[in-house]
DNA sequence: AGCACGCCGACT
DNA sequence: GTCGGCGTGCTC
């Protein structure tokens, strides 16, 4: 009896699965998720096993090559998963297994070149592009085609080389390259006496008193006092001395022996975890929502399922607590946790609080990992060895044995939203599917949840989990640190370790008002004042403005020309810093012009703020402040955000001024101000949820004052007080802000009322972009007629708002009402990017 | 992705 | 007549 499967080929764009039959070498071993080599027409694939069946939809099929892991390597809530992403988001399924494997171990096929020296003509007959590869060949030997590009580029040489292939003169044989990781196997060392002995084998150590004797001694009750296998590198360290001759000295003499073992690259190891701390007591609020939880988790365990539940606690209220009580009570029941955050380097506590919750259980994905850390994280959680994985939207992918838990916090995230390679796919939507795929209990956190999915929330019965109030997590340890200082605490009177605090009080400041008071500057009176009072009492102050650089923009006071980017026709930004003028999309910079490129006037200059302009107003008034800026330009410059941090907390700066990476989840107890230079930018644009971002950030941004019993104050400064996302945020008042804006989108036709898909085309010929985008409105016409889905509303084509990017012309088309994806499924949409549910329709 | 097939214009 | 451009379709 012939086995035979269905296998997704890897290549991205294959919309089906193809049959193979199992051979007899490999019958038994191939399961679905197996990754797999296949042929595929003349080549040599990578893929992966799908489902078997029992008989193949062509007459002919042919074997499986070969099986890459014993293991497979998509479980089968992943594999289901793929399916869903692929349905979807309408995405070809081997885009969506691609987001599964880790890179290195997934690879595509390629072509060895090699020379066939006895057929080639005289190399003067050859063209320009046949000698350079011909040449290549002879000093390099057989290469790849991926080795190839990066020797000749900028040309395409492969129709080129398929000729002298066709002529003889080439030899061209299909691969499939190994994958790029492996686990790492070093040699390692360890006592081969029991560690009680050492004394007793002194004899065997080398005559007593000399140095090679102390030498070896020391290095045996290190190996004693490890219990463990050491690296030889790590055993010198610990040794403070030994070389590799005292340890074969050693093996010679039985003491101690080699062995081959497998070292784990783990990322954390380079992080900085505190001791291991016990989880504190329970606020009263925190007790009612972690009742409710423990109670969601006994009904995992019983194989019962759960609605989702919403966390909604704000800024310091006590989310991370119940996550880490949750993870502990999944773990006990034996089942893995997913903990997925926004932006991880931008949250490393709350790594540091998991690392330091559950030693050696925590796995780190982040975009700075190597390969084969990667790769190591992936295969410890395969094997189960690896229980909690924290990280952005790619760790929802990591294949946990028997998941019983999803974290998803800050979900109302816009990073969790992946749109810039296919698959687009919203990593909390695909978090809730994988939690009812394998009965997981799905918990989301917010200060500030995502207005469509609270809507979905009430409207659908899942819980709704809330923490109204901040408490203040170490109390003694924070009023020792204040007493040192001489400070006096605000706190209220609270019980035991933690106490509340209030969230601080918000002033809205009217900067027209300001204007028409005679003020010009960008600190409105009141901002001043507070500033100079925070400076006074030796306390931190953060000012927040949404933009980097000095100016918004550069224009001509004579001709109103204004300077953009010749790439994608943005208003350029000034710098001061590097005098240049930068764009701030596509990274073009030009130095800063003296005269107007249009009617050569003197009379150019900048108008608008940014953080660099607000950095240099605040030195220019407060000489003595010192002052730090934090936004991606200084980080680039300067180093990690870990080291901008410390050095903020150690109050090593009084003022920090950052963009919007300064809003995210920092707890800095000395901060007592936080000033907003200007609230309104983002609030105009012409975007659905403009508003509920401008809402979003302006609480995550207010909540960082005051997280200390010093109290603080939030200073807004706008040109629009009245605007409600302003308004709400300066109350602190998330119900109002959700009804206000559910009754906006409902007016409107917007999410969650009705749904969204977004096409996108990008093309360097503006007049090639215009004439598709046409062409497809024209063809998606046609679709709703056929399709009788008269509920669809088609508007567009029309430019992106971000009409030119790098280059490249956008234009879109945007379809709402009731199932848009429905209508584009198995469409033909080439040079489209296609995007479901977008959180945005810039 | 490769590679074949097949159709059209520029050269030996 | 052939060579070489690239549009279209196929790979179990």
């Amino acid at each position: 009896m012939t086995t035979y499967v269905q296998v997704a080929v890897n290549l991205t764009t294959l919309p089906e699965l193809y049959d193979y039959h199992v051979p007899a070498e490999l019958e038994g071993k191939i399961q679905p998720g197996s990754l797999v080599v296949v042929p595929f027409g003349r080549q040599v694939m990578q893929g992966v096993v799908w489902r078997y069946v029992s008989a193949p939809q062509v007459s002919e099929t042919r074997p499986i090559g070969a099986l890459l892991d014993p293991q497979p390597v998509l479980t089968t809530a992943q594999q289901q998963l793929a399916e869903w992403l692929s349905q979807h988001y309408l995405a070809p399924l081997p885009a969506c297994i691609a987001l599964m494997i880790p890179p290195g171990l997934s690879r595509q096929a390629d072509t060895l070149l090699s020379l066939r020296l006895e057929a080639l003509p005289p190399l003067e007959s050859l063209s320009p592009i046949q000698r350079r590869l011909v040449d290549l060949l002879k000093e390099r030997g057989a290469l790849r085609g991926a080795q190839i590009d990066t020797h000749i580029k900028g040309v395409d040489w492969r129709p080129v080389a398929r000729r002298m292939t066709q002529r003889g003169w080439l030899e061209a044989r299909p691969i499939l390259p190994a994958p790029t990781v492996a686990p790492r196997r070093e040699r390692l060392i360890t006592l081969a006496i029991p560690p009680a002995q050492i004394e007793a084998h002194c004899t065997r150590l080398g005559r007593p008193g000399t140095a090679a004797y102390e030498r070896r001694l020391t290095l045996l009750r290190v190996l004693a006092a490890q219990h463990e296998p050491m690296a030889p590198a790590w055993l010198f360290t610990e040794a403070g001395g030994g070389t590799s001759a005292d340890l074969r000295w050693l093996e010679e003499h039985g003491l101690i022996r080699s062995l081959v073992g497998e070292v784990i690259r783990n990322p954390l190891e380079r992080m900085d975890i505190p001791p291991l701390s016990e989880a504190p007591q329970l606020t009263g609020e925190q007790q009612a929502v972690w009742d409710e939880v423990q109670t969601a988790l006994r009904r995992v365990e019983n194989g019962q399922s759960n609605p989702p539940h919403i966390l909604y606690g704000i800024t310091g209220s006590g989310k991370t607590e119940i996550y880490l009580r949750a993870v502990e009570e999944t773990l006990k029941m034996g089942r893995q946790a997913l903990i997925l955050v926004p932006e991880i380097s931008l949250t490393p506590q709350m790594v540091q609080r998991f690392a330091a919750r559950f030693p050696g259980q925590v796995g780190v994905i982040h975009s700075k990992l190597s390969q084969g850390e990667r790769y190591d994280t992936w295969r410890r959680a395969r094997a189960g060895q690896l229980p909690i994985i924290v990280g952005p939207r790619s760790a929802l992918f990591t294949p946990f044995p028997q998941p019983g838990l999803i974290v998803v916090d800050e979900f109302h995230d816009e990073s969790f939203y992946q749109d810039e390679l296919p698959p687009t796919y919203h990593a909390v939507e695909a978090a809730l599917m994988l939690a009812r795929l394998t009965n997981s209990l799905i918990l989301l956190g917010s200060a500030t949840p995502d207005v469509s999915l609270m809507e979905r929330a009430q409207r659908s019965s899942w819980r709704i989990l809330h923490l109204p109030e901040r408490i203040l997590a170490h109390r003694q340890a924070v009023e020792k640190q204040l007493e040192r200082l001489g400070k006096v605490s605000l706190l209220k009177v609270g019980e035991g370790e933690s106490a509340r605090l209030d969230l601080p009080p918000v002033q809205v400041v009217d900067m027209r008002q300001e204007l028409k008071a005679g003020n010009r500057s960008i600190f409105s009176r009141a901002l001043e004042n507070a500033l100079e009072e925070v400076l006074e009492k030796q306390e931190q102050a953060i000012l927040f403005l949404n933009r980097r650089g000095s100016a918004t923009h550069v224009f001509c006071r004579e001709c109103g020309f204004t300077l953009r980017c010749p790439r994608c026709e943005v208003p350029l930004v000034y710098h001061a810093d590097a005098t240049a003028l930068i764009c701030h999309t596509c990274g073009y910079s030009r130095k800063m012009p003296t005269t107007c490129p249009q009617c050569a006037s003197r009379a150019i200059r900048q108008v608008g703020l940014g953080t660099e302009r607000v950095e240099a107003e605040v030195k220019a008034r407060f000489p003595g402040a010192r002052v730090l800026r934090w936004d991606a330009e200084t980080t680039r410059l300067k180093g990690t955000h870990e080291l901008l941090l410390r050095h903020f907390s150690h109050h090593e700066a009084d003022i920090l001024i950052g963009t919007q990476m300064i809003a995210k989840g920092l707890d800095l107890p000395l901060v007592t101000l936080v000033g907003v230079i200007l609230a309104d930018i983002g609030l105009t644009l012409p975007d659905y949820r403009a508003a509920e971002r401008g809402f979003q950030l302006l609480t995550q941004v207010a909540g960082r004052a005051g997280r200390s019993p010093l109290g603080g104050r939030v200073i807004l400064q706008t040109y629009m007080p009245g605007h409600y996302a302003i308004q709400t945020a300066s109350r602190h008042d998330y119900n109002a802000f959700l009804e206000r804006e559910l009754h906006e989108r409902r007016r409107l036709g917007y999410p969650p009322f009705v749904r969204l898909a977004r096409l996108e085309l990008r093309h360097a010929d503006p007049t090639h972009a215009r004439e598709e985008a046409h062409r497809m409105a024209n063809q998606i016409h046609a679709w709703i007629e056929q399709s009788g889905m008269t509920t669809l509303e088609m508007s567009g084509p029309t430019p992106c708002f971000f009409a030119r990017r790098a280059g490249l012309y956008r234009w879109q088309i945007i379809l709402r009402g009731g199932d848009p994806a429905a209508l584009l499924r198995g469409k033909p949409l080439e040079g489209w990017q296609v995007q479901i549910d977008p959180p945005s329709l810039l």
